[in-house]
RNA sequence: GGGCCCGUGGUCUAGUGGUUAUGACGUCGCCCUCACACGGCGAAGGUCCCCGGUUCGAAUCCGGGCGGGCCCA
């Protein structure tokens, strides 16, 4: 068909040989996962590769480890969008950016699916061969996680990974141990633990359960004659673990019995009645035995009064050799024979049934106990942790308050030592014969105190030692973080340190955010980081915490295979920081028609640039106009960067994009581009490179997929994420406010118009014969007519206007009831009525004659449409402030 | 129980002592105009939780109440 591919040529060339929107190479719709997926597999790892000798600026982030659960959830996904806008950010202004990955492995949830997978328990299995488990599992989840991160472009710097269950970073957890420990700041001390009597195990607060169930609550009488209290209790077999009775201060009642010593029944020594505010006068007597322990609220006495520690309870739930008669009983047991021994005594005055939330072990349902054991410590300074979080930038500000008020109210110092196997060893041995503690030697590390052996004899001679089986807490690894990262003990870049920035969500403030405080005071004495950026939590569509069991939860991988994982970073970029975000589909969906939006932009513009790039041009108002409002884009987006302001600088971007530039400035130019003179075309041409470059961009940071896509069509070579993030000084010198206000008043013109065309019922496109401007500013009439289609006239002198009466409308509720019949005939005598009488009608009412009759017509019964009139034509008028516009259609 | 945050059109959301309160989604009209129908143009829709106070003026500050959320106990 040669006949018509001459045909199209022939439309397709204009007279300078370029082919004005036309031929279109590029793909009308843009294609998202495709892109994406291409990406992914184009950039080299290496374009993110932080380097410690670089001359720039150095920007270091203290990323969070996450726990490696094999999946990257949502709430992670939000997290480190926040984190790759400010890297790639930082990086395009000019900084050497340190973006690490690090993986806090150790912990009781894969020991417990270790076990589940493997149908073992921890307690019978082999420790070495049940820790190889726990780190292949933990390798597997790892690499799904980071399949997802790279998929979602974070600007990681691979390289520089750590995983805390591997030596190269456990060593330094032990270095820290060993440094504290040798500073004091490490002791050892009873602690209570909660255990399982049937699982014989320590567990977690976290792994306890509640529920409801009854119970008895006991009178008993302790002590005789004027030495005694009657308390209640639902735990009797605790009698003998009893080391105070305390009533509250405000209760009259035991008013002479504080500071009494009083004997504790079926045992031979007395305890003292003290005062405290948390007892419940309501509840029972309103004396209650402080035992170590019933539960957790005895911890809490035993702390704040210095209490004694009365054991009687081992971790298989039976009583031992200090509760007497009652060794060897289980809890039930013991129970049953004390309440009788104390009813055989008198003691026991009444029994009644009360409701009570019992914890219970989440495995099997046992109920758990709280017994104490020698654990390890770290001291906590109140005062110094403090003044350090103080120091450093909280965003928002109100996070420090978190915690300030968790550091105030601290009860005891921090725990560190866990009863289980997949942990960093704590490096100590005990020596069999002295008992001495011998910690290890900084060069022995990293050391397994259950396998390895002290490098040297104790200091009574003895080479027979039992290494400690307990481990590290988690937040003993991830506590350190940011020393790991710039490279402390031996190779520590002490430059660099306090590290740049701290993210991380609000609910690990009390944890993560002060362990990291407190180790970095106390190791290095500086504090961590200059600023701490914490982020929200996602909640579900719903508006509630994601979780299983509410089935609201949304992963990662599903949102980029719907719509891609720019969509997603659109989605958390909309999220203020600091506040919890809730997952919307809409907002996804949202994104991804925004991406469609930039993407026919960037077709656009590159169906009228093909290549070319225009150096020189002859800007026209709406050309300067665009320019303006672009630079004052650059300088607010900039800011909004520099606050993390994620939802401020898309917001504004998007809005410049669709709004102004696509839906303004485009639509007024596109006359120009298609038919325009060589200089007219060029000088919307220089503004269609310029905007779109400088949109690409800005942009980059939160959707490097669509930025370098969109880049390489306008661009061509290199990556926009190793470009420069466009600086409000380079930009200065298009801000005109003058051509800003010119093109508003163009815009509103334009829009005016269209408005009046669809108040008339008009298609928009409906031909429109003159358009007369008498405009209060400069205004370039050649893109006004181009965008309306019409001819345009410019008037230097305000015309004179005529308002005519087109038609008079009476209110015929009105009319109707009162002149029945005789209404036609009024109608007609308006009609007949000349321009003057129409007008007196209108202003003050007029007489006339029906039927020879005369009637009083009253204003307030009709209604005038009027018709203005410029040089005898019937004309619109529009007014837009100052300006005048007569549209003739 | 303690700490913190929040309560703005149907839904979600921005905002902050001062003229007609932001945007998104949704709804309702009109339009397949040569970048985009995942589009364009236009419209309707709000006691800015309630009550008091400060102020010339409060959605915005203060106090109280009600409701929701998160973390911790």
């Amino acid at each position: 068909m040669p006949c018509g591919i001459i045909k199209n040529v022939l439309i397709l060339f204009d007279q300078d040989g370029i082919m004005p929107g036309k031929a279109n190479s590029l793909e009308k719709e843009y294609k998202a996962k495709e892109v994406e997926e291409k990406w992914v597999k184009t950039w080299k790892e290496d374009m993110y590769f932080f380097d410690w000798n670089s001359k720039k600026p150095h920007f270091i982030i203290d990323t969070p480890p996450p726990y490696p659960t094999g999946s990257f959830h949502i709430g992670n996904a939000l997290n480190w969008c926040y984190i790759d806008f400010i890297a790639r950010y930082k990086r395009m202004k000019g900084y050497e950016v340190l973006f690490p990955q690090g993986w806090d492995c150790h912990g009781l949830p894969t020991e417990v699916k270790v076990e589940e997978i493997h149908g073992i328990k921890k307690s019978e299995a082999d420790r070495d061969e049940f820790r190889k488990l726990c780190i292949k599992f933990t390798e597997e989840n790892i690499e799904k996680m980071r399949k997802t991160m790279k998929r979602l472009a974070f600007s990681i710097d691979w390289s520089k990974e750590y995983i805390t269950m591997y030596p190269e970073y456990y060593t330094k957890t032990q270095i820290s141990f060993v440094r504290m420990y040798k500073k004091g700041l490490i002791y050892r001390g009873y602690h209570p633990v909660i255990v399982c009597p049937r699982c014989e195990t320590t567990i977690a607060l976290a792994e306890i359960e509640y529920k409801k169930g009854l119970t008895n609550l006991n009178y008993i009488r302790f002590g005789d004659g004027e030495n005694s209290i009657v308390i209640a209790t639902t735990r009797p077999e605790l009698i003998p673990a009893c080391v105070a009775i305390a009533v509250n201060p405000e209760d009259k009642r035991f008013k002479d019995k504080v500071g009494m010593k009083i004997k504790v029944p079926l045992t031979d020594y007395e305890v003292e009645v003290i005062e405290d505010e948390d007892v419940d006068p309501e509840y029972g007597t309103g004396a209650v035995m402080i035992c170590t322990f019933g539960d957790r609220q005895d911890v809490k006495w035993w702390k704040k009064h210095n209490l004694e520690l009365r054991i009687i309870l081992d971790r298989n739930g039976k009583l031992n050799e200090k509760a007497g008669k009652y060794a060897g009983m289980n809890v039930r047991e013991a129970r049953e024979a004390i309440l009788d021994d104390l009813a055989k005594e008198g003691r026991l005055l009444k029994q009644e049934t009360v409701e009570q939330n019992v914890g219970v072990c989440w495995r099997c349902k046992t109920p758990v106990e709280i017994i104490a054991e020698v654990q390890w410590f770290v001291k906590i300074d109140r005062k110094k942790a403090l003044e350090a979080a103080r120091k450093v930038k909280w965003i928002p500000e109100h996070m420090l308050s978190r915690l300030e008020s968790w550091v105030e109210g601290m009860e005891w110092d921090w725990v560190i030592s866990r009863q289980r196997i997949f942990a960093t060893p704590i490096p100590v041995w005990y020596c069999k014969k002295c008992g001495e503690v011998v910690v290890a030697e900084e060069e022995w590390l990293p050391v397994d105190p259950t396998k390895d052996k002290p490098k040297k004899p104790c200091k009574c001679g003895s080479e027979e030692f039992e290494g400690e089986k307990d481990v590290l807490d988690t937040w003993m690894d991830s506590s350190i973080t940011p020393l790991a990262i710039t490279g402390w003990p031996y190779d520590w870049k002490d430059f660099d340190y306090p590290v740049s920035l701290r993210p991380q969500g609000h609910d690990i403030i009390r944890t993560w955010a002060f362990y990291t405080i407190l180790r970095s005071i106390s190791l290095v004495n500086r504090i961590p980081w200059k600023e701490i950026v914490i982020n929200g939590m996602v909640l579900g569509e719903d508006g509630r915490k994601m979780s299983k069991s509410l089935g609201n939860i949304i992963q990662p991988d599903e949102v980029i295979e719907k719509y891609g994982a720019d969509a997603m970073r659109q989605w958390a970029a909309t999220g203020v920081i600091g506040s919890d975000v809730i997952f919307t589909w809409k907002e996804v969906i949202a994104a991804s028609r925004f991406q469609q939006k930039f993407w026919s932009v960037i077709r656009f513009t590159h169906s009228h640039l093909m290549g070319e790039r225009v150096e020189k041009a002859d800007l026209r108002i709406a050309d300067r106009w665009i320019l303006s409002k672009l630079a004052k884009l650059v300088k607010s987006v900039n800011e909004f960067m520099d606050k993390y302001r994620f939802d401020e600088t898309l917001k504004a971007i998007r809005s410049f994009t669709w709004y102004e530039y696509a839906d303004n400035y485009l639509e007024i130019v596109k006359n120009r581009l298609y038919s325009g003179e060589k200089h007219e075309r060029d000088a919307a041409r220089f503004v269609l490179y310029t905007v779109a470059d400088t949109l690409i961009r800005l942009i980059a940071p939160i959707t490097p997929f669509l930025a370098e896509e969109c880049w390489s069509v306008i661009n061509g070579n290199g990556s926009v994420h190793l470009s420069s993030y466009p600086e409000p000084e380079e930009y200065e010198k298009y801000i005109d406010e003058e051509a800003e206000k010119s093109g508003e008043l163009m815009k509103e013109i334009v829009a005016g118009v269209r408005r009046l065309k669809h108040e008339k019922g008009l298609a928009l496109n409906a031909p429109v014969k003159l358009v007369k401007i008498y405009p209060s500013l400069k205004i370039d009439e050649r893109d006004v007519a181009g965008a309306l289609n019409a001819k345009v006239e410019v008037l230097s002198e305000m015309p004179d206007v005529e308002v005519r009466i087109k038609e008079i409308k009476p209110d015929f509720s009105v009319l109707g009831p009162m002149f029945r019949d005789k209404v036609k005939e009024i109608i007609k005598a308006i009609e007949k009525m000349s321009e003057e009488e129409k007008w007196k009608l209108i202003r003050e009412g007029l007489k006339v004659e029906i039927g020879g009759e005369l009637i009083e017509l009253k204003p307030e019964w009709f209604k005038a449409v009027t018709e203005k009139v410029v040089s005898g034509k019937v004309v619109d008028v529009l007014e837009i402030g100052e300006t005048i516009v007569f549209v003739e259609f």
